[in-house]
DNA sequence: ATAAAGGTGCCAAAATCTGTCACCTTTTAT
DNA sequence: ATAAAAGGTGACAGATTTTGGCACCTTTAT
């Protein structure tokens, strides 16, 4: 994550939960502590008015009358938008979903064309189903930061993609496999993905990845996956 | 000079001049032509329509209307995208929501600040917390899509809400309530208002309610809702 | 054909950012 | 009074990113 991406979580962070302390921002951005102050000078400097109060009990907070500059969103982030809304759909609350379409709408509309061409080949790549209905929570892995960025170029650039996973067993392999297509059973997410070792689909579930990296050089071209009722009932063409 | 403020830098020089040639602008702000070809490449990714004309004669112009994005949203739309991201992030989906955060930052950035009160004032009222874990979906009812927008007024205009509604227990009673808080516990949504006819605090499910309506000319002062953990354990004051 | 414009890929050097560590100050709970 | 928890500073090596330079390509007007 670049620093420009931090300070806004940062920001985001503070806008969302009112106060918190620097260790704590630290941990959640994946930073540590000195960055987080060096990001904090940065965002002063910017005029951001964040209050900070030393000793115990103490955190800081921002004043919520900072505010400049205008919206210059990328296409990840529309993405990340659209699956946001996408995971609220699948939660039953449809009315507020489609008042989130009808703002996405206006921000695809304003993309240039060639962005546009980036978020609708993501997009193809995504399907959302309905919310799981049994599912552990507590049970569930956390998902690798890195699979984020990995994901991105995977899907856009169409590259192979490399990780270790751990079955629902519990017993672990090293893959190498061709991503197609990305599942959401909210809250579990799949990669689907052509295994050219076992020469057909599978699927990952992404809490379950481990250590992504990207195979540089070799594309590969897209297969056609149809979803239907959940991961059950995925069909490969 | 850091990238952000040549980037910046870029940007003025295009609007002021209207039109120029990367050689110029390379002079301009002290950077290499291939500096200043990555700049227009990150702009680009951000949002900025930039025309460029190859030939002799040619050069690159900025589209004016290039910002608009996040202007034309309604305050209602932004505050679906942000419930959307907040039940993304209750999902567990970390790393894609601190993504969709920072689009979410430019956009509220760009609101103008009549707009911007409005949405702090419905965020004031909204607590997404964690997932909850043991829910039949099957047996949950939909939500009323007259619901939105009698939500959004209740909340921006401070106006009591009439309803009919179905406790747990099937037992339907008509309400008049004057709502101070919304509290999403995926996939569940609560209504948090104060009830006068019982003069207490009450909570609402959001799917057993039907028939809502705005009581017109009515106004009441907020009260203060502390959540800490849940539905179970909230507190009022 | 040529010149002038935008655009891409590559590489090494330069600059910046980041984490770590040691240490300081302020505030509050005990 | 003391300890613990919070914010804050300085220094430095190592990692990462940015930058400039170069070669070379495409497009367009003259």
């Amino acid at each position: 994550m670049n620093s420009r991406l931090r300070q806004d979580a940062i920001v985001r962070t503070l806008r969302r939960s009112g106060a918190t302390t620097i260790a704590a921002l630290a941990r959640d951005v994946g930073a540590s502590r000195r960055t987080i102050l060096r990001d904090l000078i940065a965002l002063r400097d910017e005029g951001y008015l964040i209050d900070a109060e030393p000793g115990r009990g103490g955190g800081i907070s921002l004043d919520p009358g900072s505010l400049q500059t205008a919206a210059r969103l990328t296409v990840t982030e529309v993405f990340a938008l659209i699956i946001g809304v996408s995971s609220m759909r699948a939660g039953g609350s449809l009315p507020f979903a489609s008042l989130a379409d009808s703002g996405l709408a206006k921000i695809e509309k304003a993309l240039p064309s060639d962005k546009l061409r980036d978020l609708r080949r993501l997009l193809d790549c995504l399907y959302v189903g309905p919310l799981a209905p049994q599912v552990d929570i507590s049970r569930l892995g956390s998902m690798d930061p890195a699979l984020l960025t990995a994901f991105e170029r995977a899907f856009l650039d169409r590259l192979r993609l490399k990780f270790r996973y751990r079955d629902a067993g519990g017993k672990e392999s090293d893959r190498e496999v061709e991503p197609q297509a990305m599942l959401i059973l909210p809250p579990l997410w799949y990669l689907v993905a052509w295994d050219p070792a076992r020469d057909g689909f599978r699927h990952f579930r992404m809490d379950r990845i481990r250590y992504p990296e990207l195979v540089e050089g070799l594309t590969f071209r897209p297969r056609r996956v149809l979803f239907e009722a959940g991961v059950e009932r995925m069909r490969y063409a």
